[in-house]
DNA sequence: TGAAAAACTACATGATCATGCGATTGCCAC
DNA sequence: GTGGCAATCGCATGATCATGTAGTTTTTCA
């Protein structure tokens, strides 16, 4: 038996959900809430494996309750259940937490679905939000394999050693060299990556994952 | 009419795909191919909407063939359809174009459901490869808010210009202040940062997302 | 409106950096 | 074995930075 707990501020749409959980095998719907604090103060004593969580809420808004109750019950699950489909709010509520985001005309039966699916560790998501996630997770990705930039082995040490906040005579004397050497290096680097000074380089370095 | 392209080696299951999806209203396999390297050749004269592709093939892979096929026909869908499930090959295969990606024994009913969805701008995802995506992405965007530590627009602008290798003065210039006042910025970042240089500077606030 | 926070300006000094020029050593390939 | 290449070291100099101290103005919010 899978236990659900509800969030959602519109009662209509609430018991809808209690109605709809109750009458299907395999769930029990535990508890429903207007709002996150409510769903919070309950949250310990309800144990739920699954909460299904609005956003526009008064109040704590749902990704704020996304994250309080991950802290509370790491190992619930909270699939979002939204009008909203912009990035923002989807990047937001994975971020916190949620494992899953479906909008709220998804279908009684591909509710249902969505709840077995996620307690049973998928993470169900309306067809175009997974597209988002897969657009979001591309974009913040391609930039490590974009250019065939490539610093040698001594390169990365010493540039690792500056974005660190050490000074040339500090990473001279941890890789035993000296100060000119490490200055020898920051000149290649400097060339390679275009640059004329530290902070260009670790920038670049590591938005093009060099270090 | 959906024109699909199949990329599989295995004979049996790519004619088992071509027949299934012949069979189907709406969608039209209008080619099928043993390898990648088939495949690109035959591409822009198949021209097709959404391409099934395999991912261990003999050659060049699924997913080198999924960057070789999006650079020469961006808008190709490409669903990957694939025995494996490991991070590194949803992640690879995603962040080469992939829009989709499917395990292998989806059910036939499923995998024409995904190609339509693929189709309409949606992601379609075996359940838990579903959740692997969203897990991998909460753990590459949680480090931009793990940490309190916030900085001011002022603080940002500058810190930015410095990443992209301007010096104090250059700053100054372009933001119509006095390069003490730089300084003084620079110093409330140091703070706030916990650091004593530029690079470390810069190196912690982009891992941080702050810049 | 009045206090607090953020933003801004100024001066000073020792430390650190960017860059030009030149040189040595070890290793690999042709 | 000689020419190329990466790594090492040295010196010099003007530019830039880190940090201390000490103010003023603007924004923000209770």
């Amino acid at each position: 038996m899978v236990k659900v707990v509800i969030v959602e501020d519109k009662e209509a749409i609430r018991e809808g959900l209690v109605v709809l959980l109750g009458a299907t095998e395999g769930v029990e719907c535990v508890a429903g809430y207007g709002s996150c604090e409510d769903m919070l103060a309950g949250a310990k004593k309800d144990n739920p494996d699954v909460i299904l969580m609005d956003i526009g809420l008064p109040g704590m808004s749902g990704i704020g309750g996304t994250r309080e109750v991950k802290k509370a019950l790491p190992d619930t699950v909270v699939v979002v259940l939204s009008v909203y489909e912009d990035d923002e709010n989807i990047f937001e509520a994975l971020c916190m937490g949620a494992s899953g985001y479906l909008v709220k005309n998804t279908p009684p039966a591909r509710l249902i679905e969505a709840i077995i699916e996620a307690h049973e560790g998928g993470s169900p998501m309306s067809s175009h939000i997974a597209r988002k996630v897969v657009t979001l997770f591309q974009k913040n990705f391609k930039s490590s394999t974009d250019s065939d930039v490539k610093l040698t082995g001594r390169e990365i040490e010493i540039l690792t050693g500056l974005s660190d906040g050490d000074s040339y005579m500090s990473v001279a004397d941890s890789l035993f060299i000296s100060v000119d050497t490490v200055r020898y290096h920051i000149r290649n680097v400097y060339q390679k990556l275009q640059v004329h000074s530290q902070s260009a380089a670790v920038s670049k370095a590591i938005r093009k994952g060099l270090i």
